[in-house]
RNA sequence: GGAGGGGUGGCAGAGUGGACGAAUGCGGUGGACUUGAAAUCCAUUGGUCCGCGAUGAGCGGGCUCGCGGGUUCGAAUCCCGCCCCCUCCGCCA
């Protein structure tokens, strides 16, 4: 949510910052512009509801005061007149919650402003590769890891199919093996550099939904359970941010720093297609999350702090990989700026998303009501997460970066976690996987 | 799922139709006393929206006693629905 009082007396800056998202400043103008006159709108009607309501309370009390002191014609008199104006006041109290609700919803419907630093555009193309680590592989065969992963029996997709339908997925063996080494060696790096770890539920409410700015932009893309009005986490981002709404923090108790392992389950509504075999787009994948909130000026140092903390868990696992800034139009609707960190997968010869790093400074902190207390003042806190990070996508770069005809061979840093060097191939799983 | 109890300010806890934004205690803040501290005394102390004011201090008004609706001139208080917590029963990993 953005500040509507920031609104008001910066609509130009809004505008131009907002229009990065869209391919003319029209728009943002539209948007910024309708939110200012229902602001108008309301504090009108704001002023003469309360008017009313003063007179109300003053002529109440007055009236108690008449019949304490037995003074019945007068009070009679004043009965009537106050249930007019009770008439009134109703017609009043109408209209003006009408008007915030329009309000309330045109603010929340608004996309946060991106940075400055934020190139404007509307698709891909407008993104910015910053940075590039490592060299790419060129191997004698590339394959894709669907084809390495069913023919060597780590990942069965058609019993997924069979369970859940197209986009799930059941790791087997080894498959398995490297997914739960894949968490435990991120939860350890996390924790082992600060982060206090939580395990969240991974269904949350629609309060919560809100907060962090799914609700209302992305109700088609999260699973819904109508009957206990309960929504799938999209990401651990949610809950794990959401456990500070409604909250007022100690300034001493920033920055806070948790890092949160849970599955994601997202609908993907209307993607399809050859980029999204295998594992590059799944209704259901593991992530392991890392969510800060800052103070509001360290907040843009906070999110390179949360890229290097990034790249260190790449370059780790010895996968080629770079970083890239969203254009305006990429970004999601709460972000600010956001940073991609992708991994070449060999097999496919593409660069895969396996992290994406926000800051979205007070917007989810407003919509939250999170505050920090300074004195007497209160201000809100940047929030920013970051993948560290998405698996399915990361065991597909491993699988087909790493790929020989013995099997996929392992970074050293993973070793002690698969207690092995390699996932091995001549070690075959019983038949029945093969169902 | 069933039965019962409960939800009031930072905390504890009164309040069952009007003088209640809310007693009292604790805590917090400022001050007096003190070399300093403790004790004591005095004052002050929620959030939010709107207006005036300089986006400050301050002043005025509205809303806010779990949430939403209703009754009433007037609701913390009465009625209806929902949520959460506790106890017991049922079910269950």
């Amino acid at each position: 949510m953005l500040d509507i009082r920031w609104l008001r007396t910066h609509r130009d800056e809004a505008i131009d910052r907002l229009s990065r998202r869209f391919t003319d400043t029209s728009q943002a103008q539209e948007l910024i512009d309708r939110i200012l006159t229902l602001d108008e709108q309301r504090r009108h009607l704001q002023q003469e509801v309360d008017a009313l309501r003063a007179r109300q309370n003053t002529l109440s009390r007055r009236l108690g005061e008449l019949r304490r002191s037995g003074n019945a014609q007068q009070a009679e008199a004043l009965l009537t007149e106050l249930q007019q104006l009770k008439t009134t006041l109703r017609e009043k109290e109408k209209a003006l919650e009408a008007v915030q609700a329009d309000w309330h919803n045109a603010l929340a419907t608004i996309p946060n402003c991106p940075h400055e630093s934020v190139p404007p555009g509307t698709d891909e193309s407008a993104n910015q590769v910053i940075e590039t680590w490592g060299s790419l592989p060129e191997p004698p065969v590339r394959l894709p890891h669907w084809e390495i992963a069913q023919k060597h029996g780590l990942i069965h997709f058609r019993w997924g199919a069979k369970l859940a339908g197209s986009g799930f997925y059941v790791l087997t063996g080894w498959g398995a093996r490297l997914q739960r080494a894949l968490i435990q060696f991120f939860l350890d790096e996390a924790v082992r550099t600060g982060y206090v770890e939580v395990s969240p539920p991974h269904l949350v409410n629609a309060d919560t939904g809100f907060g962090t700015g799914q609700l209302p932009d992305k109700d088609r893309q999260m699973y819904y359970i109508e009957e206990d009005e309960l929504y799938l986490i999209p990401t651990a981002e949610v809950p794990v941010t959401n456990l500070f709404r409604e909250c007022i923090l100690q300034e001493e108790d920033l920055p806070i720093r948790m890092v949160s392992y849970t599955p994601c389950y997202r609908r993907e509504a209307g993607s399809w297609g050859q980029l999204t075999r295998g594992l590059n787009r799944v209704h259901q994948f593991d992530k392991v999350e890392i969510v800060h909130i800052v103070h509001p000026d360290e907040s843009y140092a906070e999110l390179e702090r949360m890229c290097t903390y990034v790249h260190g868990l790449l370059e780790k696992l010895e996968l080629p990989h770079r970083r890239v800034l969203l254009c305006g139009g990429e970004l999601g609707f709460a972000s600010a700026k956001t940073y991609d960190m992708e991994v070449y997968a060999v097999g496919q010869d593409r660069w895969l998303e396996v992290s994406s790093i926000s800051n979205f400074e007070a917007f989810q902190a407003r919509r939250m009501n999170l505050r920090v207390r300074t004195g007497k003042h209160y201000y809100h806190p940047h929030t920013l997460n970051g993948s560290a990070l998405a698996l399915a996508r990361l065991m597909a770069a491993l699988i087909e970066n790493n790929y020989t005809p013995e099997g996929i061979r392992l970074p050293s840093v993973l070793h002690p976690y698969v207690g092995q060097e390699i996932l091995p191939f001549e070690i075959p799983l019983p038949a029945w996987t093969q169902n």
